[in-house]
DNA sequence: AAATCTGCCAACCGCAGAGGA
DNA sequence: TTCCTCTGCGGTTGGCAGATT
């Protein structure tokens, strides 16, 4: 247990920013739990670190928050929820603390009334909308493995990876050494890339759908190999040639899909 | 001018995970 | 496997500054 008995707490000083930087400039970052000491501080091994990483770290970028930050921010919360350090990583120079306090000073309201908005709305099609009424996805273009496959009776339903080993691109596989069954749809696709998101679980339903809609291509190492997800790819896809039946009997797995 | 309210930001606290002994 | 230490994260709080009454 630490013994914080003593320590100082509260602002920081002038005195104590320099002595912090020039511990830091001499030793570099880590190794935290000396700095204190190395700085001649009477300070926690936390506050050092945290007045280093959110105030005096000469990679802060301090300036008003940009456009385009804010919609990044938006889209990012939206897709990662309260995981500011991954957030902040998206955005250099910003640090999590000040992501999170810019949120919840500026965006946190403006987000909910837009929700509330976007609920009003649903409410009202609801109202106005036929009941029961269901859109189903239309095949687009055909396998011709697929056909002919389907033809030899080998295959019977198409199955959707959640995603391939190598380009990442949701296909539907004929060869039934892969097949996977229906309810991998939906598979965490973190797993592939946990490394670079940390444990954060991400449907691959809401990455292709959140991805698409951020401004640049997400091909960075922060959103690792869910990034192949273009809008071009997503038009090549091969849907199989199937009857209303096959979208009926499959109608849950596809809900699944759409409303996470 | 003084008191009160509100918003914002820096800093603290507690917890969880990673890694080493 | 278990325990301990270190590190990093997210939630929360304290206090300052400006706005309002």
């Amino acid at each position: 247990m630490e013994n914080t008995i003593g320590v100082r707490k509260g602002a920081w000083t002038y005195e104590e920013d320099k002595l912090l930087k020039d511990c830091i400039n001499k030793y570099g970052e880590g190794k935290w739990h000396l700095v204190p000491q190395r700085a001649g501080l009477n300070r926690c091994r936390k506050s050092c670190r945290l007045r280093w990483l959110n105030y005096l770290s000469p990679t802060i970028y301090r300036g008003s928050f940009a456009e385009d930050e804010i919609d990044m921010i938006i889209r990012l919360h939206n897709l990662l929820g309260n995981r500011w350090s991954l957030i902040a990583g998206r955005l250099p120079g910003r640090t999590a603390n000040d992501v999170k306090n810019y949120w919840n000073a500026h965006l946190l309201k403006k987000v909910v009334a837009i929700k509330e908005e976007e609920k009003k709305n649903e409410k009202h099609k609801e109202t106005t909308m036929k009941a029961h009424e269901v859109i189903k996805p239309q095949p687009r273009t055909f396998s011709t493995n697929w056909l002919k496959e389907k033809h030899n009776n080998i295959v019977s339903q198409p199955i959707l990876l959640a995603s391939n080993k190598d380009d990442t691109i949701p296909t539907y596989h004929d060869d039934q050494s892969e097949i996977m069954v229906p309810n991998h749809i939906g598979i965490d696709c973190a797993s592939s890339s946990k490394s670079s998101l940390g444990n954060a679980p991400i449907p691959c339903a809401m990455s292709m759908d959140s991805l698409w809609n951020l401004e640049e291509p997400v091909g960075s190492e922060i959103i690792g190999s869910c990034s192949s997800f273009h809008e071009e790819n997503y038009n090549d896809m091969e849907f199989p040639n199937v009857d209303d039946s096959f979208w009926d009997s499959n109608l849950y797995d596809f809900d699944s899909l759409w409303d996470l």
